[in-house]
RNA sequence: GCCUUUGUAGCUCAGAGGUAGAGCACUUCCUUGGUAAGGAAGAGGUCCCGGGUUCAAUUCCCGGCAAAGGCUCCA
């Protein structure tokens, strides 16, 4: 008895009953066969030596493929584990996945504490198993004998998956000296592994559950070249170069102080102009947007937050409130500042002739955040959202989401970020009780939304149950130099807040209707815009946001006049320079301002000075030649518009 | 909050149970130099904080504080 095996490209091949993916791979090409790691048969990642079911759709899945990758790295979590258990006797083991970059093993080590200094002695025995070529082999075991077995080696934690299982759909997997629960599938054996890297160890929960007991989780990753490992690693080199706490601090842009608290960024003089040209950047584009500003105080009645909710929601975790000596009131520290926007809607009668309102404030909130959630700007407790507010009919949802959407990607293409995607976050489809707001308008809005990105040309993906309890929302999401997400500017709709603050205009048909809310924050928060913008330029900031546009560098003493001259040409050209006065050598100064990352520096001796020039060097490029500084000026005013451009 | 690691000069980091070290930065002097580091001298530290062990602790132990990596990825 035959089977037909139908590969991607269409062809169909003939093999005996009980054929493997791997007798296909080796049909067809020695070196394809040496680089299968598994299989996708009828859209089932499976064990490259598994037979193969009868006729099927079969692809073979290298390293190339994600889903090869992570059957490799899988399977290197069971050599890691087999190596722990040699290693140290009597281990216990959680969960060992595969993840976006390698793959991990929660082990419970019992009263020993395992950290780095203990990574050397596990990768060189991993590499000492994974040369022994052991095959993966999987069999199908009985729930009882499952349990018999981790019984016997009293591991709980298998005994609990098992728990969660049905009889029958039980397997194991087992290479060399290690048996695993395990749905595989796997690599055909270890001598696909060549290379092999511990990367960090980490306290987590099992089951993610702080009430449970802690694991010793350990990452890695794994490679089936040196090379690749090499690679990997220098890229991770290359990501800390990036990182903005270390650029920040060589950039002086900002800091923190023990004395004034963690997560609390100070921002230092640089840092600050950066910020507000970035802020400048957005109130020139809302204004252009009919945008209005308001400006709200930074505490507010606890009372506010019971009324938005936001204080049965976040309170309990939120800094505490803060009493008035002697009237005893309560205040808050504002977390949001959403709350005062209804008020400020509020403070006097709509008609749907005034919608839409847009009010946009630069709101400072604080939140508490715990201390080990910190991290740089990314992560912090007081931070200021580039915050507004639109009230509008529901009529008028999509057009300005489509305003607001232009919104975001004029800043995305000011910033160079032209790597984004747009996820869709739109309602669960079966359990519609745990939203607020109607039916109907829930309808209209997650229409909306999906049509003006339809109509605005972003790459989309939608998804259903990520919805807030509130609204629908758009989320941007944005790739950086090195690849990595981050989620950037964000579009909400709400219809609980114009619910719980009452809030009304009147109707060509006078009478009162509940306007629609939307959030929006294309930066999301300055700080963490600013981390982003950081790692993603390596700290070489666009020219229209970088703090110092040219630094002037005079050859000698003698100079430093006439550079002051051109300094004041600049000014007036709007741009950002100084002069370097330094007792020091030319070399020096250009040293010290390519490491600063100014953009152009201006140099003046002896011959410049005499015919009224400057001789102009671009970091990174090097020397332009000389001309007149209203030309480069010109030079430079021309390429931050160029960048600025709307479109 | 919890786990692992770390905390020494402004920065990056070395160090040892017995008077504290380097490079860069800083100050002064010399040098006036043409596209990525000119030379010399000097100043600078509560070795994170609090306790304990010791004749002696910055070093060892305990407790805090802060920072870093992680705590969502489901056999």
């Amino acid at each position: 008895m035959k089977i037909n095996v139908t590969l991607p490209d269409g062809s169909v091949r003939s093999y005996e009953h009980g054929a493997t993916a791997m007798d296909v791979a080796k049909s067809i090409s020695e070196g394809l066969a040496r680089n299968v790691l598994s299989a996708k048969v009828n859209g089932e990642v499976r064990d490259a030596n598994r037979p193969l079911p009868g006729d099927c759709n079969l692809a073979l899945l290298t390293w190339n493929d994600p889903d090869g990758k992570a059957t490799m790295w899988h399977s290197s979590a069971h050599v890691m584990a087999e190596a722990v258990e040699s290693l140290y006797p009597g281990a216990k083991f959680g969960i060992g996945p595969a993840v976006e970059n390698g793959f991990y093993y929660d082990i419970d080590f019992g009263e020993r504490s395992v950290g780095e200094h203990d990574f050397a002695a596990i990768e060189a025995k991993f590499k000492e198993l994974a040369s022994k070529k052991a095959s993966f082999i999987r069999t199908e075991v009985s729930k009882a004998d499952a349990i018999k077995y981790f019984t016997e080696k009293s591991d709980e934690y298998k005994l609990e998956l098992i728990e969660g299982l049905n009889d029958g759909e039980i397997t194991f997997y087992n290479q060399g000296n290690f048996t695993d629960l395990c749905r595989g599938p796997h690599i055909p054996d270890t001598s696909f592994i060549k290379a092999f890297k511990i990367l960090n160890v980490a306290g987590a929960y099992w089951r993610g559950d702080e009430k449970r007991k802690q694991l010793t989780r350990l990452y890695a990753i794994t490679f089936p070249k040196q090379k690749e490992l090499d690679e990997y690693l220098a890229m991770l080199e290359e990501a800390k170069k990036r990182d903005h706490r270390k650029l920040g601090k060589e950039l002086d842009l900002f800091t923190f102080s023990e004395k004034v608290g963690p997560g609390l960024p100070l921002w230092l003089p640089k840092g600050t102009a950066l910020r507000e040209r970035l802020v400048n950047f957005m109130k020139k584009a809302q204004e252009d947007s009919g945008y209005v500003q308001v400006s709200t105080p930074h505490i507010a009645h606890k009372d506010l937050y019971v009324c938005s909710g936001h204080y049965e929601k976040y309170g309990k975790d939120s800094f505490q409130p803060i009493h008035t000596p002697h009237e005893g009131e309560e205040f808050l520290l504002k977390p949001m500042n959403c709350p005062h926007h209804c008020e400020i809607y509020k403070s006097r009668p709509h008609s749907y002739k005034d919608l839409p309102i847009r009010y946009a404030e630069f709101g400072t909130v604080y939140r508490y955040e715990q201390s080990g959630e910190l991290h740089g700007l990314t992560r912090v407790r007081g931070f200021t959202q580039d915050d507004a507010h639109l009230f509008c009919r529901p009529d008028q949802v999509k057009e300005e989401f489509k305003k607001v959407i232009d919104l975001v990607l004029l800043v995305f293409r000011a910033l160079d970020l032209t790597d984004y995607e747009a996820q869709v976050s739109l309602r669960d489809k079966e359990d519609r009780s745990k939203y607020i707001g109607s039916d109907e308008n829930w309808e209209k809005a997650e229409q909306a939304i999906i049509e003006a990105a339809a109509e605005k040309g972003l790459r989309t993906v939608v998804e259903y149950g990520e919805a807030a309890f509130y609204g629908p929302k758009l989320d941007f999401m944005v790739k950086d130099a090195l690849g990595r997400k981050w989620q950037l500017g964000t579009i909400q709709v709400d219809y609980n807040l114009p619910e719980r603050f009452d809030l009304e205009y009147v109707g060509s048909d006078n009478l009162k209707h509940r306007p629609v809310m939307i959030h929006r924050a294309p930066f999301g928060s300055l700080e963490r815009f600013v981390a982003v913008v950081i790692e993603h330029t390596a700290g070489r900031f666009p020219l229209w946001l970088t703090p110092e546009q040219a630094i002037v560098l005079p050859i000698s003493d003698k100079f430093v006049g006439a550079c002051h001259d051109v300094v004041r040409v600049l000014k007036n050209s709007d741009i950002r320079a100084s002069v370097d006065e330094r007792n020091e050598k030319i070399g020096r100064k250009i040293r010290d301002a390519e490491l600063a990352k100014t953009p152009f520096m201006l140099i003046i001796g002896e011959k410049e000075a005499a015919d009224g020039t400057v001789s102009v060097r671009e970091h990174g490029q090097g020397d332009l030649g000389t001309m007149a500084p209203a030309s480069f000026a010109e030079l430079v005013n021309g390429r931050i518009k160029a960048q600025l451009a709307a479109h």
